[in-house]
DNA sequence: AAAAAGACTTAGAAAAATTTTT
DNA sequence: AAAAATTTTTCTAAGTCTTTTT
């Protein structure tokens, strides 16, 4: 967008857009389809027409909007640092210039009002398969094209020369990191490198010089790509947050889109760009490479009035335009690698994924009335004489209780994970002494789930019937066979929609996690500071996200900072000693070791925290002593709290599982203010929730 | 009936932004 | 002011589940 329209008020904003749009000439789509096509041609005939009204419906829309906008304001000022509701005082003041430019603030701002001010949730349904009535959008953006940078690749001691093409692919390569999950572990190293290589070798042709890995020296590529890095990290802070204002504007014109009259923010606005596919844990095509999505290949989706967005890329055109109401994606495209297909959606704070996550949240509050009747549905077929009965109640009750994924079937090219369903013989331990059961599988994007149930202690005789069921489903067989042959995830679904309408397995995940966050989170002393009421949250949330097996990869930045950590601990204890053996000698009337004087290292500095300047009375050491105890235990409770949740990621329970209207609630109640647990994306996702009766009850 | 395609949600890693410490 | 630590956002892979095709 050009400076000159930064000022303007939203209507004359979107106009400006599509009267640039309507300058565009669409050129043949190569293989489009007839009807797509006349469509557009039409549309041009129609397009000065078309103006006149989005003009008027813009112009009402803009009026109402500004009645919100008031309410907005008010609301704003109260839970908005100052810093941002006043931009033009922070403007001048040369330490507080930061993201864009006021005129652009100005524009970003007023979309974003009028954004907020469309209260999607509230508004009239349309017709069951219609997701939209009117769609207009930009189109999406592309990767900038390659530049060649010249740098060799070193083969068998010698520099090659490469294509542009080619020398992008080794490029690539160069880029992943030796210690990453790809290359660090040598087991995933040797398919990625075999299927990397496969692809650079198609890309160098018949009769290369290169013919074998092992002589490749990537070396000096790193080294460039790793300057590359660091000279951007090495930008100054203007330069960095000019070339932060350009990239933006230029993503700025892709960021919109209008839902029936409605401004919409899109989420991936970016085509993918070509790259080494990085698949999770042991993937078959790890490695691969992921090509360049040229504007051919990419179908847009685009209300049949609106204006077709130009191709940005020059000489090319889109693959297909398609009107399709009962989608929601803006554009989409085949990838090369595991031929799936990719979209580009609108953002979480959209109104299309917030209306089906809402529906979603609504849908498990209904299984919580129906699950008395489930359990009882199946409770009772665990001990069917038919197999296939006894096998659908045990997975139900597994999908139900411990909160396990359905398991869909998955092709060989695929990494081997597992499910309820897909559960393997291998994978299922059952120990007759203490009547528990333990699984051991890797799960969705490979994170390894290993748990032990205490079927009877926990669930009593039922537990034990699954028990048994367990160990009658693995008895004489094979490692490698499915623990529940006799079903398939198509059958359990069909089964639970006969006991509730709409039902799936994936309803219980979203079940369990917000009723245990509503069972964990409990009401707190009002007094308490906001830090202790967001450790509360947390806990509740970490209880969730373990119900769920929500892990991460502990970084060896964390790992450095949980060790530095134990080792203040551990240096508190010390001085609490030597305080003990002070406060005996000052009693004795003995001097104890000063302070230094001089001392310069921050080091030297905590080494001696705990030392007094002069000789100290046995009331200052004493009192030293008790600030020393409470400093121990703030520092444990610290490290216990970071070490508790190292491996857990509690976001993942948060984003996608927890009714936000539990968390809303409770926030109310415990005047805990909600940005402590929910940061902007997640307040942007959730306008629906965020106005919530501190009563609510999932 | 089975397989494949399609559309959408869910997921952890990595990058970027922000806050805290030095 | 720089660096380190931590939080938040972005990216895209990897699931679920429904619909369409064979």
């Amino acid at each position: 967008m050009s400076d000159s329209d930064d000022d303007l008020p939203l209507s004359a904003l979107t106009k400006e857009v599509s009267s640039k749009k309507r300058k565009r000439e669409q050129a043949d789509p190569e293989d489009g389809d007839d009807e797509d096509f006349e469509v557009d041609k039409k549309k041009h005939k129609k397009d000065k027409k078309n103006k006149k009204d989005k003009k008027n419906k813009k112009d009402k829309k803009h009026k109402k909007g500004k009645k919100h906008k008031k309410e907005k304001k008010n609301k704003h000022s109260r839970d908005r640092p100052k810093s941002k509701t006043k931009p033009a005082n922070a403007k001048k003041s040369p330490s507080k210039k930061k993201g864009p430019t006021i005129k652009e603030m100005h524009a970003l701002k007023k979309l974003e009002m009028a954004m907020k001010a469309h209260k999607w949730w509230e508004a009239e349904k349309l017709n069951e398969d219609m997701k939209w009535r009117t769609l207009e959008h930009n189109g999406v953006m592309f990767p900038p094209p390659y530049e060649t940078h010249g740098v060799k690749l070193v083969y068998d001691g010698k520099d090659v020369d490469l294509t542009p093409e080619q020398e992008e692919i080794a490029t690539l390569y160069a880029a992943v990191p030796l210690d990453g999950p790809q290359l660090g572990d040598p087991k995933t190293a040797k398919v990625f490198n075999k299927n990397f290589f496969a692809d650079f070798k198609k890309a160098l042709g018949r009769n290369h010089v290169i013919k074998k890995f092992e002589f490749c020296d990537f070396s000096k590529l790193r080294t460039h790509v790793m300057a590359e890095r660091e000279a951007k990290k090495n930008l100054t802070k203007d330069q960095k947050e000019a070339k932060k204002a350009e990239d933006d504007a230029k993503r700025m014109v892709y960021s919109f889109a209008f839902v029936d009259g409605n401004i919409q923010k899109v989420g991936n606005v970016m085509v993918e760009p070509p790259g080494l596919f990085r698949g999770r844990g042991e993937h078959p095509k790890t490695g691969t490479l992921k090509k360049r999505v040229m504007p051919e290949q990419i179908t847009i989706n685009i209300g049949p009035d609106a204006p077709v967005p130009k191709c940005p890329v020059p000489g090319h055109n889109w693959g297909k335009i398609v009107h399709k109401h009962d989608v929601t994606w803006l554009a989409t495209w085949k990838e090369n690698v595991m031929d799936n297909t990719k979209y580009v959606w609108l953002a979480a704070s959209s109104g299309f994924k917030g209306l089906s996550d809402m529906e979603k949240y609504e849908k498990a509050r209904r299984l919580k009335k129906f699950i008395p009747k489930i359990r009882k549905d199946y409770e009772g077929n665990l001990v069917s004489r038919s197999i296939q009965k006894k096998q659908l109640a045990t997975a139900m009750w597994v999908i139900d209780r411990l909160a396990l994924r359905v398991g869909n079937e998955k092709d060989d090219d695929e990494a081997d994970t597992v499910g309820c369903c897909s559960l393997r013989v291998e994978h299922i331990t059952v120990d007759h002494e203490n009547n528990t059961l333990t699984m051991d599988f890797l799960g969705k994007d490979s994170m390894r789930h290993h748990q032990t149930y205490e079927l009877e202690k926990n669930y009593g005789e039922i537990g034990m019937k699954i028990l048994k069921n367990f160990d009658a489903f693995c008895k004489k067989k094979k490692p490698d066979t499915d623990v529940f042959d006799q079903l398939d995830v198509g059958t359990l679904n069909d089964h639970l929609k006969t006991l509730m309408p709409g039902l799936s397995a994936k309803v219980f995940r979203t079940y369990n996690a917000s009723s245990t966050l509503e069972e964990q989170l409990e009401d707190l002393d009002h007094d308490i500071p906001d830090q202790e009421k967001l450790l509360a949250y947390n806990s509740a949330n970490r209880k969730v996200a373990i119900l769920c097996n929500h892990q991460r990869t502990v970084s060896k930045a964390a790992e450095a900072s949980l060790d530095k950590l134990s080792g203040l601990v551990e240096l508190s204890k010390r001085q609490l000693e030597e305080l003990k053996s002070m406060r005996k000698r000052r009693k004795k009337g003995k001097d104890v070791k000063l302070k230094a004087e001089n001392l310069t290292t921050p080091e030297e500095k905590r080494e001696q925290a705990h030392l007094f300047l002069r000789q100290p009375s046995v009331e200052q050491v004493e009192k030293r002593i008790d600030m020393w105890l409470k400093k121990i235990d703030t520092q444990e409770l610290n490290l216990k709290n970071k070490d508790d949740n190292k491996t857990v990621a509690l976001g993942t329970s948060k984003i996608n599982y927890c009714d936000p209207r539990i968390s809303v609630a409770w926030a109310k109640r415990n005047e805990c203010p909600i940005e402590k647990i929910f940061p902007q994306a997640l307040r942007d996702k959730f306008p629906w929730a965020m106005n919530e009766s501190d009563a609510y009850k999932f």
